[in-house]
DNA sequence: CGTCAAGGTAAGGGTAATGGTCTGAA
DNA sequence: TTTCAGACCATTACCCTTACCTTGAC
């Protein structure tokens, strides 16, 4: 099949590959509960903290401090009719897909049982697998493997009638792949995981699903109120962990494999959609009745699933997409139809109606993200705010920008623009900021990295620096110094390790998903959320082709890029380092490789303050 | 006329993308 | 010496949440 894109080709490997690894769950743990055990660690031996006991994974042990590990496993163990259901329908793909078929050349499935899964993140103790990924030229063969699990039993295959003899994904070309599956139609195999993909996306109860595919439910990655955020990984942990054997993962730059967040229960989930509730609302209902909502950064497959029940909306009414932004930018009361946001909101679990109404209309708008302002521009809008005061919606008008952007960029470089210095701070200032900030924290039992009010911080500092000039000045550099006793600390190697082990350990399906909040802990707090989402970016962008791929695939390269320690970096992991004064580069060296592997366990945390 | 819900506007806090400079290793 | 990657710093557009206000139905 001479043109087969590249994109089908990984689709095709996908579908075959999670409809079998849906179907060997399924049976493996109907048939033996007991090979879950066949771990990374033998069952006698205590578990980590993200992987508790068998015992505990059951849905009503799910306590509200649960790891998204737990919920991985709850949603697994307890989702057998799902993944049959999700099983059935995708059989029902490679069926439709491969009824064209000429003869009865294809897939053997059962070659890629023996390989590392993809779906190790949602099946953590499964060791099958069907697709190998990434190809060798990542250096993958070159990881050590640690306690490489005994080959897998192969449960009956969910396709027999596709029996023949495929060429061994792991080593395969692509060539062979394509021999192989050459007979298959590939747009009907494109079309069936379109769908599939789009229903992943939607799942919502605005769309219909496809007959027989129930949409897994799944852990909450984001910020959750009234939920103790599920911890990463800790950074003692990362730096003991073994790096994790590579595991297959598919095209698509949104990965919908994983599962997305839990809907709330049907009560809270109404109420989230249909009532209007303000802060206070919310957090009473938080404390009252233990309502779970999201807050936060919308992540790329909140906008995506919004985005397709918008569509549908606008389907299912046969409305034109001016009809669409009437309603959503609707002026009078009449013809109102009120059932959109409530309809839409179905579409996002967990978010308030409130929330998807403002991210929606931002989103929506004609006159959204014009790029850099003109000075043109910028004198109108002052003019604008003389003539008319700070009514942004008005400024708007006349300005002929968003009403939120007209006062950021006034607030931000109109206001106070004589007095405001910019480039490198001195000395003085920064001693000022410092000590502006702990007069306005530390001195009344604040903590420093959460509750200062920047805008006053501004004022105070005397409008020469801008509220986020000084934000960024004490987040991204202060901060991190006054942490580390006085002394500037340097990203290290060993904190790429544990930021790829705590990005690894928060199964999500994007690093849209991430609350990067949630990354430092006791041992591992130097870096601000906003430093180690910039670090992540630039791993990620280090990364050769990253644009295209999934993130799942960026973090299998990742973890293998990041797996071992420099020596230098390695002789620190033994004891907390505070200080540029406190390291001794003639400490003996530990072999990472042996720490990696478990032989030998930190003692502390590692080191978070590698001095130059 | 008071109350309540829906939703519009403003304000505060925060993040993402990007570019320039410096530094150290190859 | 040159080149390049990446660390560090700064800027600025863009985003999310919350408080408060307006409007209309009851």
């Amino acid at each position: 099949m001479a043109g087969l894109s590249s994109d089908i080709q990984r689709a095709l490997q996908l579908a075959v590959g999670e409809a079998n690894n849906a179907y060997v769950q399924s049976q493996t743990r109907k048939t033996s509960r007991k090979k879950r055990a066949r771990n990374e660690e033998p069952p006698e031996k205590p578990r980590k903290k993200n992987k508790p006991s068998e015992q505990d994974q059951t849905p009503a042990s799910q306590s509200p401090s649960h790891t998204l590990t737990n919920d991985i496993h709850h949603q697994d163990l307890s989702g057998d009719n799902n993944h049959a259901s999700s099983t059935a329908f995708l059989n029902a793909v490679v069926a439709a897909a491969s009824a064209t078929s000429s003869d009865s050349q294809s897939l053997d499935v059962s070659q890629f049982q023996h390989h590392q899964s993809y779906h190790h993140t949602m099946i953590p103790d499964q060791q099958a697998s069907y697709l190998s990924y990434p190809p060798a030229h990542y250096g993958f063969h070159e990881v050590p493997q640690f306690d490489q699990p005994p080959p897998h039993p192969q449960p009956q295959q969910l396709f027999p009638g596709l029996g023949g003899p495929i060429p061994d994904f792991q080593y395969a070309s692509n060539d062979d792949i394509l021999r192989a599956i050459q007979d298959i139609d590939m747009s009907k195999i494109a079309t069936a995981l379109k769908t599939l993909g789009d229903a992943a996306a939607a799942n919502t109860s605005v769309t219909s699903p496809p007959p027989g595919f129930v949409p897994p439910a799944a852990p909450n990655t984001d910020s959750v109120q009234a939920l103790t955020h599920a911890p990463s990984t800790s950074s003692g942990a990362a730096l003991n962990a073994a790096p994790k054997s590579t595991k297959s993962s598919h095209k698509r730059v949104l990965d919908m494999s994983l599962p997305g967040p839990e809907p709330s229960n049907p009560e809270h989930a109404h109420m989230l959609a249909n009532k209007w509730m303000n802060a206070s609302k919310l957090a009473e209902l938080v404390k009252s009745q233990g309502l779970i909502y999201k807050k936060g950064k919308f992540s790329a497959i909140e906008e995506q699933q919004l985005k397709t029940a918008i569509e549908n909306f606008k389907i299912c009414r046969g409305l034109s997409d001016d009809q669409i932004l009437e309603i959503i930018f609707q002026k009078n009361e009449k013809g109102k139809d009120n059932t959109f946001w409530s309809e839409i909101t179905t579409a996002v679990p967990q978010r308030p109606i409130i929330a998807v109404y403002h991210h929606v209309r931002r989103t929506f708008h004609p006159k959204k993200q014009q790029g850099k302002w003109t000075p043109e521009e910028d004198n109108l809008l002052k003019q604008a705010v003389t003539d008319l005061g700070q009514q942004w919606e008005k400024v708007s008008e006349r300005v002929g920008r968003m009403s939120s952007d007209c006062r950021d960029r006034y607030r931000n470089h109109i206001a106070n623009r004589e007095l405001r210095v910019t480039g490198p701070w001195s000395k003085v200032e920064e001693d000022e900021l410092t000590r502006i900030v702990a007069e306005m924290t530390i001195q009344q039992g604040k903590d420093f990295d959460n509750d200062v009010f920047w805008g006053i911080v501004s004022d105070r500092m005397g409008n020469r620096r801008g509220r986020q000039q000084c934000r960024i000045k004490w987040t991204d550099s202060l901060s991190k110094t006054v942490k580390n006793e006085g002394q500037k600390p340097r990203w290290s190697p060993q904190d790429a390790y544990i930021l790829v082990h705590k990005v690894d350990s928060l199964k999500v399906r994007d690093d849209t998903e991430i609350d990067w909040k949630t990354l430092p802990d006791s041992d591992w707090n130097l870096w601000s959320a906003h430093s180690l989402q910039r670090r992540w970016l630039t791993m990620k962008r280090s990364i050769k082709g990253y644009e295209d791929m999934t993130h799942q695939e960026i973090m299998d390269i990742l973890r293998v890029k990041k797996a071992h320690l420099p020596p230098s970096t390695a002789s620190m992991r033994r004891r907390k380092v505070t200080s540029a004064a406190s390291v001794d580069d003639h400490e003996p060296v530990v072999d990472p490789e042996l720490v990696n592997g478990g032989t030998i366990a930190p003692e502390a945390g590692p080191s978070s303050s590698v001095a130059d």
